[in-house]
DNA sequence: AAGGAAATCTATAAACTTATAGAAATTCTA
DNA sequence: TAGAATTTCTATAAGTTTATAGATTTCCTT
């Protein structure tokens, strides 16, 4: 079999193997793990429930599989972030646009890995907490970077600073699918500006 | 049968009822509404599987029990601190500290109404949709006066701070159990310090 | 201590779910 | 278009889980 040199690199087999993955995290992300079965994903394939173990060889690799590649878009803009040494307030503006995009653009991959990673069972879990932990140091860099540069508050935990932030990342994500007509942009901006200048007079 | 008049009021029912209802909540929490089984509820309990019935008519209804008993303290306390009409930082910080506090005392609780209320189905969530959006409403009523008597600035979107706010509570409760060694009163002076003053300098 | 009420147990049906094996259909390539 | 490789299907075993019915035990009152 001749690959065609110069068409995109998929294969026939990678992109339905993607379309596996997808409606894996769409029927992940709406049941949660355990509220969902094999033939909820198959009938979205609109292939039979057994045919499904041609993609995956067990359900939890399909979930292991959706959260992989969940983390791998945040992660890669994140490390583009800290390359291009931005200001502070705008690298925070940023992380919460991209976040909100991501939020409409790949919604079943945020959720799912926000909410149902935990389902893998702990000895199988070290590739997915390899990722996110390296996420969390990754915005550590940059809030460390910041206080360095005087434009964070020096007296601040980087850790505490850290959780509180991302907590504002993951409360968006809760409303995001309940309020459809949202305004990515204002919201970025207020959820910024609570972030950088509080709330207070 | 007579009750005895000064003693505490529960009968030998209700108290065997709320022990199902802290098992219920300690397995759900642990596992997660569908990985759970009524059999880990009957075992906390030590009783068999069967006999869980006798307390629940379903699953189910364990469930929404757990959500119902978690979701009161925190309205009853939300409702006292408005009565109190305290100014807002120390509202903010009250109620970072209160909820810091019952992660601690009550996480099963905390932890099922935050990630396990949406196993309800949708015909059977009146209630409990009833309390937590009373509990929206109530921080609302909150940032609402905190605008009126300029504590709090002026332009920012009652909805979106409020959501803001919860996304801090909540990313407080996804590493509570994680990091045991938690200082509460030096967790809850940073979070409000961020959420009132915001991080930049 | 007897009798009734409360609480728990035993046993099981009914349904559902994951995963497998081998057959069948489809697609690709020479 | 024939044969090979790929993809999907059928059928089913094996295990799990919820929920029920009726028996049994424990507890309380008198």
């Amino acid at each position: 079999m001749m690959e065609p040199v110069l068409a995109d690199k998929k294969s026939k087999y990678d992109q339905r193997y993607m379309a596996a993955v997808d409606a894996a995290a769409a029927v992940f992300a709406d049941k949660g793990y355990h509220g969902a079965g094999t033939l909820n994903i198959a009938e979205k394939l609109n292939i039979k429930q057994g045919s499904l173990y041609y993609y995956f060889p067990s359900k939890e690799a399909a979930l292991e599989a959706v959260c992989l590649e969940g983390v791998k878009y945040q992660l890669a803009y994140l490390e583009s972030l800290l390359r291009e040494e931005r200001p502070f307030a705008a690298t925070i503006r940023a992380i919460l646009h991209h976040t909100l995009t991501s939020l409409h653009d790949r919604a079943d991959y945020m959720i799912v890995f926000d909410d149902e990673r935990q389902c893998i069972p702990v000895e199988r879990r070290g590739r997915i907490r390899e990722q996110s932990s390296h996420y969390h140091k990754l915005l550590e860099q940059i809030f460390r970077r910041a206080q360095q540069r005087g434009e964070m508050k020096g007296h601040l935990d980087i850790y505490i600073s850290v959780r509180a932030f991302t907590g504002l990342l993951s409360s968006i994500s809760s409303w995001y699918h309940t309020q459809q007509d949202i305004d990515v942009e204002a919201v970025a901006e207020q959820y910024s500006e609570v972030f950088l200048g509080g709330s207070c007079v």
